[in-house]
RNA sequence: GGCGGAGUGGCCGAGUGGCUUAGGCAAGGGACUGCAAAUCCCUGUACACGGGUUCGAUUCCCGUCUCCGCCUCCA
């Protein structure tokens, strides 16, 4: 079967065909840099990482361009209300992002462009707009430039809503100089004391959805094949994508991809409602890789209902797996990644992207292999080993990717070795002579440092317990 | 008012017109072990409710209830 994802626009699965073939283009809607990311925006990061990654192992060179929205009403009042400069919010907010999604493991984007950096290309996309009659100068000169809803008939398909259904867009502060209530803006005029850029109709700032249209464009091409974002950008802000592009002339987006939101105790969680959940505060309950299998191992469409019991299940699935690659490697030395695939894992990715399903599969080849570990079957431990790492690279969840790596322990390792090896020896000894109490106590006392210890038919060993 | 999504066993979470009705976590039993741990094997409890279609529905259709998202900033 081919491989085929669901289309907001169609609302339904369809086979995928890239414009050009052997290479993706997709863009993904990255963080308007208002404040630092939650547990939300990085389940985004890393849904659409594994698209990204699925998509290279099938073959394709995918370019992917992740945007910065560093300019809006709320960075402009962070800003303010803490006296600094509106660059200095954007820019700390943007490391904030760039940290957690490097920490999670989410690939760099091809490119990462920053919507002030692109006034000239919105400018030229408002004076296309205005040629072709789609959009307007607001007749108060007040600065602001609007897209006329009512010009572009295909407005509403991408959301499937109905402009006579629809409420006003009241975008600005006072709608000034609107022919319609849902127009929306494609710039805004200047007000005191906030940053402004010269255009042809006045000074002014960029409208929330004109510089999606013009990153994209420039990027990537007049028509690309995957636009990406939370459902929550459906309508408006994709929609006003699509109808700003599509109105100039271009082709935009051929498919549509959104990601479900992430709920706390059932509700939507949100900047706005303040119950947000920052990354740095749950990489304290659980380790990065195992908030990453947390996030991906729902289906990326579907509503994510946040907890710490379920956060706390998913690292244990996590650590059964990362278990088994452990002692393979301890095993049988170390084994790289397979290319080649198992087809259930491929089938359920190639399927609109089932995550949940090509994780059964790693988890039968977990058994499978802890199996032929009992057994002492080394041949068959490496491979699977082999195709499970292949897998877990593919989800970006390799235990032994470099990722993951423990920083500033350089040499410690071997040191702790060393002690833990000089108790283990005495325990041995106590166990030889039948002396249980003292064997426990040892591995008591190496249990209160944070050392766990597993006897097997080879001798002990022992690992740092995880959390 | 309009548009859309969802209600699955103790929990998380897939999926399907009947076939072995994923997978994980937790629980119980067994194997292994001095005891543990890890691992393997086995076990139970499902598809919100009411109708309909069908030989057969958790899966399709209709209705009801409940929850959530979007139409305002949002991943």
């Amino acid at each position: 079967m081919s491989l085929r994802f669901y289309d907001t626009r169609a609302r339904q699965v369809r086979d995928f065909v890239p414009l050009r073939e052997g290479h993706v283009s997709l863009y993904l809607c990255g963080a308007t840099v208002q404040a630092a990311p939650h547990i939300g925006h990085i389940r985004s990061g890393v849904n659409f990482d594994i698209l990204r990654r699925w998509l290279v192992h099938r073959g394709y060179r995918v370019t992917l361009c992740r945007n910065v929205t560093d300019i809006d009403d709320k960075i402009i009042n962070v800003a303010s209300a803490e006296g600094v400069p509106w660059w200095e919010v954007s820019e700390r907010n943007q490391r904030a992002f760039t940290w957690a999604y490097d920490i999670l493991n989410c690939l760099p984007p091809t490119v990462e462009p920053r919507a002030t950096g692109h006034v000239p290309e919105m400018i030229e996309l408002m004076r296309r707009l205005i040629e072709r009659g789609h959009a307007y100068p607001a007749a108060d000169d007040s600065g602001d430039v609007y897209f006329d809803v009512t010009s572009f008939p295909d407005y509403g398909e991408l959301s499937n809503q109905r402009l006579d259904q629809m409420r006003g867009a009241g975008d600005t502060d006072s709608d000034r100089g609107k022919r319609d209530p849902r127009d929306f803006a494609l710039w805004k005029g200047t007000r005191p004391g906030e940053p402004s850029w010269e255009t042809p109709w006045g000074s002014g700032r960029p409208g929330w959805h004109l510089e999606c249209s013009a990153m994209a464009t420039k990027y990537l091409g007049p028509t690309f094949d995957i636009h990406g974002g939370g459902v929550d950008l459906v309508f408006p802000h994709h929609e006003n994508e699509s109808a700003q592009s599509r109105a100039a002339g271009d082709g935009f987006a051929r498919y549509w991809m959104h990601n479900g939101l992430l709920s706390m105790s059932g509700e939507k969680m949100s900047k706005s409602v303040g119950n947000s959940l920052l990354i740095p505060e749950i990489v304290r309950e659980v380790r990065p890789v195992e908030l990453r299998y947390y996030l991906a191992q729902a289906h990326y469409r579907s509503v994510i209902d946040y907890s710490v019991e379920a956060l706390r299940e998913a690292a244990a699935a996590y650590q059964r797996i990362e278990g088994f690659v452990t002692r393979a490697v301890e095993a049988v030395g170390d084994v790289a990644p397979s290319k080649e695939l198992p087809e259930p894992f491929a089938e359920a990715l190639d399927d609109d992207l089932g995550v949940s399903q090509a994780l059964a599969a790693v988890h039968n080849h977990v058994r499978e292999g802890n199996s032929a570990l009992a057994e002492g079957a080394k041949e068959r431990v490496a491979e699977v080993t082999a195709r499970l790492r292949g897998m877990l690279t593919v989800l970006g969840l390799d235990p032994l990717s470099e990722s993951w790596a423990d920083t500033g322990d350089s040499g410690l390792r071997g040191v702790v070795d060393a002690l833990v090896t000089v108790a283990l020896n005495q325990r041995q000894a106590a166990r030889e002579r039948r002396d249980y109490a003292t064997a426990d106590e040892i591995r008591d006392q190496l249990l209160d440092a944070g050392i766990t210890v597993e006897d097997t038919p080879h001798g002990p060993r022992w690992e740092l317990r995880n959390g």
